[in-house]
DNA sequence: GGAAAAAACTGATGCAAAGCAGTTATTTTT
DNA sequence: AAAAATAACTGCTTTGCATCAGTTTTTTCC
């Protein structure tokens, strides 16, 4: 049985880590034609890969790294969510009523992003209904991530929103216990929603009372258990 | 120009009214595939739709009526997006990763609701790219929607909030300044992530400062201009 | 059409969490 | 290896908003 099924109780997990391979679906010329028209680019830690506004004229596939996909507005930040290596990003902008990316994207890590020519994407979406069907389903999976995310935001208040994301963090990306944080606290504030002071506030009093261990950048999730207590009760 | 793109500022807006038709994308056949495995029920007033955490059997097409997609637990509310008629419900069960639903449905007017199998749904999803191509359309579209929701909710505080509420129903829903609100003020509430209380005090103090007119449930906008710098401001 | 139930509304109170103004620690740069 | 810059942290103050405990209005339904 799965602990954090959808009928448990409702969780923000900001992070896309879901490996669908997508590609393998596509003929020999489908796969070819992607080839021809993409690139690969690599981007060093802290640079931005797009920004909200721009015209869409990719889709991005990242291939190496971990990178941040957010809203900002009049320093006002928002992680909308995060995503690591072998994940689509910007498919939002495959809809061809949005010209316009939706979001800002950059990156926590060096990585590597291949640039698809979003026509081409769009012609094998209409012309490849196995491939398309599997790009909904991706849809779909980070949309229900999306609302439980949007629950867990307006709904609980900083205990119970910290504790969801230290625990997606060790549970989607790091897959560890214990593991280097690679965003800063001001960026956990962005992805909880709260003000970079109460993130420091907050992981203190979480380690004085013994659930997590950390010291800087690295932490350590001591009691799994009491923490999805904490999650679950807001 | 389009004063509420992509590009301006992040509003919310929780309304789904896009009418992108799906139906005439299909074969004769498919047509008839549909017709014969689906039904249409009546719903009145205040209805449950479907449950959150029940097997996701269905997919709904809402033919007639207004209803609130959201999500509820211990007390805690939180309405994801009205729908409006002539729109799809439930597409995010067409992942088969969620044989539940991660929403619950219920009605605000009387509705008619048709309810078509879901693997039919699901195997037009796989042979008709045209369709599914659409649907990918649909599915984004309301992401983008829910993205700028997100950022509302998070990030602005109440004035802006209620705001943009307002903005959205008079555009999206009533095409019309004034109308009648079928919401009560508890679901004002859970649209906006404020208490019911808040709510009244902050629309008297949007009414005393004419920028709205109200008496109970029937509501006008007169200051659109400045409920819209509201909603920028936050 | 009148009683009961459900919304809408009001004012007083309390608290969670943001903001501010600093100090200390850690990285980055030269 | 020292200097500069950035991030982490701390205590204090402020405030936005929820909560509570009511009253009044509106709607529902015998």
């Amino acid at each position: 049985m799965n602990k954090t099924s959808e009928t448990k109780g409702i969780t923000q997990c900001s992070i896309f880590d879901f490996d669908l391979s997508w590609y393998e679906l596509l003929s020999d010329d489908e796969k070819l034609l992607i080839d021809e028209h993409s690139v690969s680019i690599d981007f060093k830690k802290g640079e931005t890969v797009c920004k909200r506004g721009a015209f869409a004229s990719h889709i991005y596939f990242l291939e190496e790294g971990l990178v941040k996909v957010y809203l900002e507005e009049r320093n006002k930040n928002l992680i909308l969510t995060l995503f690591t290596k072998n994940n689509l990003l910007g498919l939002s902008s495959v809809f061809e009523g949005n010209n316009k990316l939706p979001y800002s994207v950059s990156t926590y890590t060096d990585s590597r992003v291949r640039m698809i020519d979003i026509q081409i994407f769009r012609q094998l979406l209409q012309q490849n209904s196995e491939f398309s069907y599997r790009i909904i389903n991706l849809l779909n999976e980070k949309t229900s991530q999306i609302y439980g995310r949007f629950f867990s935001l307006t709904q609980k208040q900083l205990h119970g929103r910290l504790a969801d994301i230290l625990l997606c963090l060790s549970n989607r990306i790091f897959k560890s216990k214990s593991f280097e944080l690679p965003l800063s606290r001001a960026d956990l504030g962005d992805l909880t929603g709260m003000s970079t002071e109460s993130v420091i506030r907050m992981m203190k009093e979480f380690k004085d009372d013994g659930l997590i261990d950390m010291h800087c950048k690295s932490i350590e999730l001591l009691d799994v258990a009491r923490l999805e207590r904490i999650s679950e009760f807001g």
